[in-house]
Order: C-alpha cells, then sequence, then structure tokens
DNA sequence: ACCGCAATCCTGGTATACCAGAATCAGAGC
DNA sequence: GCTCTGATTCTGGTATACCAGGATTGCGGT
C-alpha cells in the first residue's frame, strides 16, 4: 500500500488531473482557505453547473472531502462542510501533540544530511519572509510552515504517520492558530522551529521530542488565547 | 465535524444500508477475512455483476476502500488490493504502540466507572471464549479484542484518535497477530488485559500507559516471532 | 390568523450509455 | 523464431437519465 490513509492531496503528479481530482482540489481549497464556510451545503447540481463538471466526479470529489474529515455526508441530504469547535480543536491538538513529539524523536533518530538541509532550508525561507514584510497568516507561511512540518515527518521514515498529521494539522488549524499571531508570535516561533532542528542533529530523541511539544503546545496557546467560544471553521 | 477522518464501518444504522455501502461492507469483508487476497484486481464491471449493484455504488464503494488503505487506485487501471509487507507492518505498529499508549494513559485520567463496566465486559467474554474453546484466531476473538481497544479509545473520549486506530490496529493486522499465538499466548493476552483495566481503574495514566505499551509490544513480538519476510496482507 | 396535511419540487441514489486511454494480441518485417 | 507495431478489446472516466425519499409550500379547515 502507499499511503494507508486518505489521500488528501498526495497525488503523484500534481498535472495529472481528471475532472474528479480538479473538483476535488477547488472545493478542499475554498473549504481550506475559507471561502466555503463551516455549515454551508454543498448541492452536487449547483456544483455541477459552477465547476462544469458533471455529476458523478462531483460525487467523488464530495465523498473525498468527506473522507479528509471536511464535510459531513448526510443520507439523502446535501453534504455540509463541517466546523470546528472547541471540543473538536481541542480532540486535534491532543492528537497533533502526541504524533509531532513522537515524529521528531523519530526524526532525531533517522536523520540524514539531507533532511537537515531541506529542513533548514524551509527555515531560511520562513526567516526570509518574516524579514521582508509584515507578518501575517498569509497563505505562503502557512504552506511554508505545513512543509517544515511535513519534512520532519518524512525525516522520521513513517509516510503513515506523515499523511495522519497532514490531516490533521490541517491548512484550517493552522490557520486558525497563525490568525492570532502577533509579530513576536511569529518571531517566537521561527526560534522554535531552529530549536528543533538544533535537536535533531543532535540526534537526541528527548530533546528533539520535548523542543516538539513545546512548539506545538505554543501553538495552541494561541489558538486558546482570544475568542475563546468563537466558531471558527 | 462527526468523524474527521474516514468512515469505515462507523454508520450510525448498521442496518440502513444503501447499495454503495452494501458492496463496500461485502468488499471490505472479504479482504479483511482474506477471501480476496492482497495483489488482487479489483474489476468495476465484474464487481458489478458479481454483486448485482451498478458502477457508480461500486466505484464508490472502491474509493471508500481506498480511503481506508485496503486498496490503491492506479488511475486508469484496475483498483489493486494492497498487501503489507514488513516495512508497513513496522510502520503500523510504530503508529499504534504511540496512540495506543496515549488513549490508555488518557483513559486512566478520563474514566467513568460505567467505561469500567464496558471494558470488563468484553474481557470476561474473552475468558469465556477461551475458557470454551481451543483458542484460535477466530473472527469473533479478533472482534472481541478490537472491541477492547476501542472501549479504551471511547474512555480517552477523543473520537479522532479512535478512528484513527480502528484503521490502524485493522482486523488484516490483528490477524496477523493471532495467527500465530499459541495458547499461552492468548493466555498473556488476556492477563494484559486485565492489568490494563486496572491500571486505567487506578487513575494512573503513567502505569496503564506502560501497560498497554508492552501490551501491544508482546503482539508486535508475536507478529516478528516467525515467518519474518512472509506475505501477510 | 394559525395549524395540519397533501401535492409538488428538489436533491441525492442508482443505472447506463458513451468516450478515451491502456493492455493485449496478431500479423508483418527482420 | 523473435520483435516491433498497429488494430482490437478491455476498463476506468465521464455524462446523463431516471427513481425515490426528504423538504417545501400552499391550500383548506378551524
Amino acid at each position: 500500500m502507499t499511503s494507508g490513509l486518505p489521500d488528501a492531496a498526495s497525488n503523484a503528479t500534481p498535472g495529472a488531473m481528471n475532472s474528479s481530482d480538479q473538483a476535488y482540489r477547488v472545493l478542499r481549497e475554498r473549504i481550506l482557505s475559507g471561502s466555503i464556510k463551516p455549515g454551508e451545503v454543498l448541492k452536487e447540481r449547483d456544483l455541477c453547473e459552477e465547476l462544469n463538471i458533471s455529476r458523478t466526479p462531483i460525487r467523488e470529489a464530495l465523498r473525498r472531502l468527506s473522507a479528509d474529515g471536511l464535510a459531513d455526508v448526510r443520507p439523502r441530504r446535501s453534504i455540509i462542510v463541517t466546523s470546528f469547535d472547541e471540543t473538536e480543536l481541542a480532540e486535534i491538538f491532543e492528537l497533533g501533540i502526541v504524533l509531532e513529539s513522537f515524529v521528531a524523536a523519530l526524526a532525531a533518530e533517522k536523520a540524514k544530511p539531507d533532511d537537515l538541509v531541506k529542513l533548514s532550508a524551509i527555515v531560511d525561507q520562513m526567516e526570509a519572509m518574516l524579514a521582508q514584510s509584515p507578518p501575517d497568516a498569509s497563505e505562503q507561511y502557512i504552506k511554508l510552515d505545513q512543509a517544515f512540518h511535513d519534512a520532519i515527518a518524512a525525516t522520521a521514515r513513517n509516510p503513515r504517520i506523515a499523511q495522519i498529521l497532514r490531516q490533521t494539522m490541517s491548512f484550517r488549524v493552522l490557520h486558525n492558530i497563525f490568525e492570532r499571531y502577533v509579530p513576536t508570535d511569529f518571531a517566537t516561533s521561527l526560534a522554535q522551529h531552529k530549536t528543533i532542528i538544533g535537536a535533531i542533529a543532535s540526534g537526541d530523541p528527548d530533546w528533539s521530542r520535548s523542543a516538539m511539544t513545546s512548539h506545538v503546545r505554543t501553538g495552541q496557546a494561541a489558538q486558546n488565547r482570544q475568542d475563546k467560544g468563537r466558531h471558527t471553521g
């Protein structure tokens, strides 16, 4: 088996897209970016008309979204975009902390020079981005953060866990975190990233684990800082 | 959102089945039971004919199997049932150990009397089954084992992790373990289950975690004991 | 003016026809 | 006899028509 869990966006060649993939990506992007809001219903025929794709691939895309946890299928009723509530976010972070920390420890044990180069390159990019423009929860920055964590998961050589982490710490979750960041938070996050790279480079799994735990907990704290009961999505 | 991850077999009413569900369950059962072997190709039209269901729901079922990691979609080619190799199993156990142990610790913190009753009931059933018949890797026993671990995950009050665990420690994985069990192994496993319940009941997360880690590691050891390079599925 | 019921509409579920690309097989050329 | 190539076939991808079950709305009764 190649992944063992839903595919998310893990196609081999992003260029090769059939209609179903196309619909999936468009809808996924809209949900993650907030263009489609939680609780909104997705009607098959409407989407067909808008995307100029027939119902079969649209249905397929919707089922995939459901498998990703981005939408709820309700038998004989329209699919509805899922929303995060406080409880859900707590669950997500609970899982995220465990897996990210474990993966960081594994990474420390298994890292090869090449992995460290990749990690450093990503952090350099983040640093450059923060130096240039006023930091914000831009799509670009979130993507880099995802890339960083993904690279660590790759270093841990367990694609199954990497896949789960991608789904768990999704764009929506990260957006929720970064949305609340003030400039100093970005600086802190960057420093933590550097610490994590150092810990992985040292080959010390305990250090690496605790550095990552601290890092994710910081994000969680930001998430909880304000707007506690707010409906996020 | 209700699940956050692929649905596996988590429908509310098992009786209410549309064609797609039906096909999904049949195929899932066949793969897990070994009736369909790893590497086998599943052709849509053949399945239609056999199950008397049209291609649309069959396709849907196949995509779900793929999302479950039970099959690989290959663009423009038939779906193929996935197989486990040694590496995959190692990854699965790596993930399983982390999550089961974490969930056990959580369960110790959150268990209510009702949870403990349920856990005990399941272990009693297992004990009764082992007392009656010569222990084997029967479907019934595996289901009970799954129920036990699922009940612990439920006690931990994190449905997201529970869902991932269900998929990770799937029937096929457990079958692989129990297949290699000798009678004393079943007894050991049962004793470990009782230890875990005790640990959860005591409210001590550390004890609970280590008891579970030990338990899963025991299973992993059985898995690795013989037939190392064997093609499992 | 409000409530209940029924006819209608709307939407997802299913079946099926058609298309395009992959696989296979057969014949020509070496 | 072997190989390369082209035609045929087989199979997944897509479009679409039809069906059945919820949702809605409007009418009649109170």
